[in-house]
DNA sequence: ATTCTGAAATGAATCGATTCAATCATGACC
DNA sequence: GGTCATGATTGAATCGATTCATTTCAGAAT
């Protein structure tokens, strides 16, 4: 059981702890007979690197910390899955946290990357985690805005316009001749939440007559959706709303189903209804939901790239705002 | 930049080094007068503990590692949500590791969960990936095997019956009158997948007359679903099946897309479809999706649970095959 | 034979938190 | 005043990989 360390290993082989790590970390400099001594070595005993010692040695780990606002949304996971793949180019791991729309947690993932000593941290924050994002660069953590921008311009961001995004939703229901529109979403201390809801009311704004009501939720979930779904079943027919725009997919397809349930209420017919982040099961559902595209593996490895730049540059480095443009996709529940 | 330690910290307070550590994790061993002067140190100083250190020092990581199939299938999120909450509990991270179906990267990240010196690997192995296993554990790290059983029983495990869940569904079809059945799946070297189909295959024994056609997939994604489902509508009208069954909702619901576009074939009266695992959006689904559900929450929790056990038990451990049942739910992709 | 060169190998020092045997201080008690 | 017990504090040793200034050595050049 005990465990085996380079020291064991240098023994076995016959050389000095010095000579195994250089096989380990730059075979070239060592002679090819003592390389394949070593290699037999470490192969016998059974031998692990230990990367806490690595790490303590480097002063950094070889990972990057991500924060998303709920992992159950595939929207974050593609973005995962793309910052994961440019990480993985340049040899890095990428440890996701699921904050679950809860300040405390996270803030205790970026404690816990900060001990980590991670090479970056990625984050979708909650609202404006700016302090705890501000002393954790200082202390030397680069730190990179996922999926917003941030009032703080020292950082740098990957996001997409979504207020525009927003303006693009609102826009299409009242184009298609809706007039009492319903936005739902929460909670509004989420910046992408109120910036699509910005968005909706410019749009409503440039025409008259139309109307936007705001329905608000505690998180961005198909649970809570559904139960806006219900409520809004529940009312007389000329009481609800001709059009919806949900923050989310998510909250979307809650709404979908629980106004499709027993066919009472009819999508698009009696409501039409639109989401945010065209994420692979929108096109899937009881009626294709109509949404609002965003390139969500593109903000992944966009994000990983201006953090390793940040990284590099070290103290000149230059923050960067990358915006990228959402579009409109339309599918049968807004259709006629 | 220079960073600080316990060192400076110690300085700055005016006490040792062991006080200051005494103070992080057993304060009350130390007077209160001290405690609240290094704590003033720490937040002067901003000191923030190297976990690389800690764990060298202690020897193992405060976190476990979790494998999976694929982060973008829901039921795998679900799972990994169960195993968190059971883990955060303990005191312990999950570190979430995506294999994608391929063997190399589920060997990456064994590795990489091995170098960490995790207090534990939760797996959902590709094929029988039981010689790297075994490695890994007689080294010293605990492992559990979850959403399946495997040959080794040395393993602890946690998994559904697959072979019951496939009869489930496959016995379903048949008694709501369909004769023609499709298995859609693979690739078959996934144990999941083989259990599934052997289930179905007999079911099909039990009735005569009843036949069962097996479709290939290169994975268990909704794309190859899809695939499937536009080869199943570019066949003749009598030469398809009445009934699919797939082996998993995201095939099911890629099937169902390709099906139901253009409203050329009906579900479920041209074709019965039932998929498994019963993930949140199945409910949603354009067809609302029969399934099989499974208990992924409690399959992740349980495990680590296991997990502990076996920690905690050492060298006279006793693996445990835990063992749920699956549970059929019907929608409407199966009704009349 | 002597000096020089470059490649190969060495091993002590280092990273930072934790531990634990040893020391110190304080007050109770006889 | 002296003895003890108790609680608080100390600081050197430890975990294991990496680094780098130094040493070793074979062969080339003089």
């Amino acid at each position: 059981m005990a465990s085996i360390s380079v020291r064991e290993v240098a023994a076995e082989a016959g050389v000095s702890v010095g000579t195994v790590s250089n096989v380990l970390n730059r075979p070239d400099k060592v002679s090819a007979g003592t390389v394949s001594r070593v290699q037999a070595a470490i192969e016998l005993l059974g031998f692990v690197r230990n990367d806490a010692a690595r790490q303590l040695r480097a002063g950094r780990s070889r990972s990057i910390g991500l924060v998303v606002l709920d992992v159950g949304n595939p929207f974050f996971t593609d973005l995962a899955r793309g910052a994961e793949d440019r990480a993985a180019q340049a040899g890095l791991t990428v440890l996701l946290g699921n904050s679950d729309e809860t300040a405390a947690r996270e803030s205790a993932y970026l404690d816990l990357f900060e001990e980590q000593r991670v090479h970056g941290v990625l984050i979708s924050p909650l609202g404006e985690s700016g302090d705890q994002l501000s002393r954790l660069r200082r202390r030397g953590t680069p730190t990179v805005v996922v999926d917003r921008q941030i009032e703080d311009l020292s950082f740098s961001s990957v996001s997409v316009d979504d207020v525009f995004g927003g303006h693009l939703a609102a826009s299409h229901l009242i184009e298609t001749g809706r007039t009492r529109l319903a936005f739902v979403g929460g909670p509004h201390g989420i910046r992408q939440v109120s910036d699509r809801l910005e968005g909706a009311r410019r749009a409503v704004a440039e025409h008259p007559g139309v109307t936007l009501e705001v329905i608000h939720t505690g998180s961005l979930s198909v649970l809570e959706g559904r139960a806006v779904g219900e409520a809004l079943r529940a009312r007389a027919a000329d009481a609800r709303p001709d059009a919806v725009f949900a923050a989310n997919d998510l909250l979307a397809l809650g709404v979908l189903q629980a106004l499709s349930m027993l066919g009472e209420v009819r999508v698009p017919q009696e409501i039409a209804l639109i989401g945010y982040d065209d994420i692979a099961f929108a096109s899937a559902a009881v009626v294709p939901l109509s949404s609002i595209r965003q390139p969500s593996a593109l903000i992944g490895s966009t994000a990983v790239e201006l953090l390793l730049r940040e990284a590099d540059d070290g103290a000149d480095f230059v923050p960067e705002q990358v915006v990228f443009q959402p579009e409109l996709v339309v599918r049968a529940s807004t259709g006629v």
